[in-house]
DNA sequence: GTCTATATGTTGATAGAC
DNA sequence: GTCTATCAACATATAGAC
């Protein structure tokens, strides 16, 4: 699964880059080729077309996206804990991985009918995660929610909505933001009387 | 301005039809043709180009948008009112207009360097009255907010990631979507001591 | 305004030398 | 594994008839 060579990783990279600038349809073959300083042939030698190439990105890229989530959550125990180090976290992978965050979020529809079955499971993982997480602070009395999925997606939105505006550049902003979105979160799922706000 | 002919209006909704499903780079004027069943040559007939038509469905999108958020705003005195409808209705604005509002968002990257500059204007205007009203409040004891700038991003993120998922044949959920998004907004913003929530 | 036909360049993908 | 060379299909955009 995860055993890529050095110069697939580095072709996986480039047609990342490619195509989260100029978007899946925009990006020819020679753009990730010249991002590597080889040919277009040199394309086709691990991944037989674009979209395979597209679907190995998104595949990795909602495999690691949905570990940071499990990560996060297993780190700590108490529901409240829990769902701000999933926002803190899943807010900084969009950050970091800014590109490829964008590929991954973007390019769904892109994909091989086969292939989006396949990461739409992944998807359906990380809101499961994510609403168990709220189903157990409420259940403990952390939470008061109305709406469980609904807010799950809310709180996933606040995240994922990064990789359309933020600009890898700002490094210094990054955990500034992961913060506030983790603070945020709370706010929005936190019974009025266990505020953990300042 | 908005002096379009039906034909032109025609035109444009073919076009955002295609750029939201296949991405700006991967429609082709063919594509948009088809849709209109028209030849491929009827599209340069109002726009000199490919990317002309991408500025127009922009540009009248981002107004649209502008004017949603404004309207709202206008309708309403007190700051958490005004909040509270400027998120119902900016998210209904994203659900109902799915496929232009997708366009709108993503395909910002797309438009040559000079129309980006002038949908920049625009997008700062809508942050601009987003941060206002987050200020109001904060000033009259209804909200409380650490940082204006990032809190306003962060609720038109809410409103916006929903062109990523929201499916327009969906519509019996839109009304709920777009209350739970207001609600959610005025948890991240009010004050615990003026809690609206029930 | 719309068509057919077409000019000119680019595309994804392959063949075959090294 | 990487290259050069290439193919057939498709791209954007235009010309000129109706």
């Amino acid at each position: 699964m995860s055993h890529l060579s050095l110069a697939q990783q580095r072709l996986l990279d480039a047609a990342a880059d490619a195509f989260a600038e100029k978007g899946f349809g925009g990006t020819s073959t020679r753009d990730i080729a010249a991002r590597m300083g080889r040919s277009s042939a040199a394309v086709y030698i691990h991944y037989g077309t674009k979209e395979e190439l597209l679907y190995a990105i998104s595949f990795q890229g909602h495999q690691e996206a949905l570990a940071v989530l499990r990560e996060a959550r297993d780190a700590v125990e108490d529901p409240a804990a829990q769902l701000w180090a999933m926002v803190h976290r899943f807010s900084q992978w969009h950050m970091v991985h800014a590109r490829r965050a964008r590929v991954v979020q973007y390019e769904f529809g892109a994909l091989a009918e086969e292939h989006r079955a396949e990461i739409r499971d992944l998807r359906r993982e990380m809101s499961q995660l994510t609403v168990e997480v709220l189903g157990d602070g409420v259940a403990s009395g952390a939470f008061v929610i109305a709406d469980l999925e609904g807010t799950a997606r809310a709180v996933l939105s606040l995240c994922i909505d990064l990789v359309r505006w933020f600009d890898p550049g700002l490094a210094r902003n990054q955990e500034r933001v992961a913060v506030l979105n983790a603070d945020l979160a709370m706010r929005m799922v936190a019974s009025p009387r266990t505020s953990l706000e300042g």
